[in-house]
DNA sequence: TGAGAATAGCTTAATATTAAAGCTTCAAAT
DNA sequence: ATTTGAAGCTTTAATATTAAGCTATTCTCA
């Protein structure tokens, strides 16, 4: 694993730490993922119901704010959710731009069962820290994250 | 930022140290993204031009190792990259399944335009570490992204 | 040598994803 | 009150992405 191209320290330490960061997310997340191991949804239509299941109801536009999605496809992941029962769009009363979301009971039962697989997957995986690992890692995070 | 759930120290600490990695992995390439500023191609056809760039030709199978997606994803790109004269399918003499995926006069050539934008954008936003930070952010990448 | 397993790549069906353009609703300003 | 602009959501077109099943080729080994 790194990059092989050949450059100054800087240049190496930034696509390696890059690369780097970016393999370990993507292979917790598929790993999680294949833990949970159901076809009944996604991995999208997981996190967007995840964000419901802490907070319900949220607008579209907040859904996708915590997810990291362009509108767009929010609206798809909810119509695909709201098809198979788990949401339900409700207009704003006051404001009627919005759609408020809730998590219907189905919405919640399946995530009863499917989020404590996900935190044991993710503990699992994560277990490997120690809280000083942890407390670094998430400075580090944090410090490459940031807008300029 | 950072997980809603209350929990213990240890389920807390893996929920936020996952979502704080990822959402770092996914600003950054996305600034980056952003700042290379081109049409010409995507996202994915830059990663697949990237590893030819380095090393060609490369199988698809090769490739799909490297940019870490599915044999089907891969063949896809390939085709797209193909129609825009970018990269050529050679059919390997010595085994016929394969094809070895060469970098055209005209896919080096949009290379040495954008790789210098890229590896400016990933120095730009990585810089903010120091070659310790690099190290260690490494490290740990590197000990949660580890098969069990 | 011939059958069966393994490997590389392709196809299909479904969902995801984005950007850009469009629609509806609300707010602000004159 | 009317216009203007902004905000939230939807639609469209294009590419991405995967899993599962498919074909062709090569390898294994009895």
């Amino acid at each position: 694993m790194g990059t092989k191209y050949k450059g100054t320290k800087k240049e190496v330490n930034a696509l390696n730490s890059l690369i780097k960061i970016t393999r370990a997310a993507d292979s917790i997340r598929s790993r999680v993922q294949s833990t949970i191991g159901t076809t009944e949804i996604t991995e999208s239509q997981f996190y967007v119901l995840d964000a419901l299941y802490h907070a319900s109801p949220l607008t579209q536009k907040n859904i996708g704010e915590k997810v990291f999605r362009s509108g767009g496809n929010i609206t798809l992941v909810i119509d695909n959710l709201e098809k198979q029962g788990y949401v339900l769009r409700v207009r704003g009363k006051e404001d009627r731009r919005y759609f408020n979301i809730h998590l219907t009971k189905a919405g919640r039962k399946i995530m009863d069962r499917l989020f404590p697989k996900f935190l044991k997957a993710v503990i699992d995986e994560m277990n490997r820290l120690s809280d000083e690992e942890h407390k670094e890692l998430q400075r580090l995070s944090k410090k490459i994250g940031l807008k300029s």
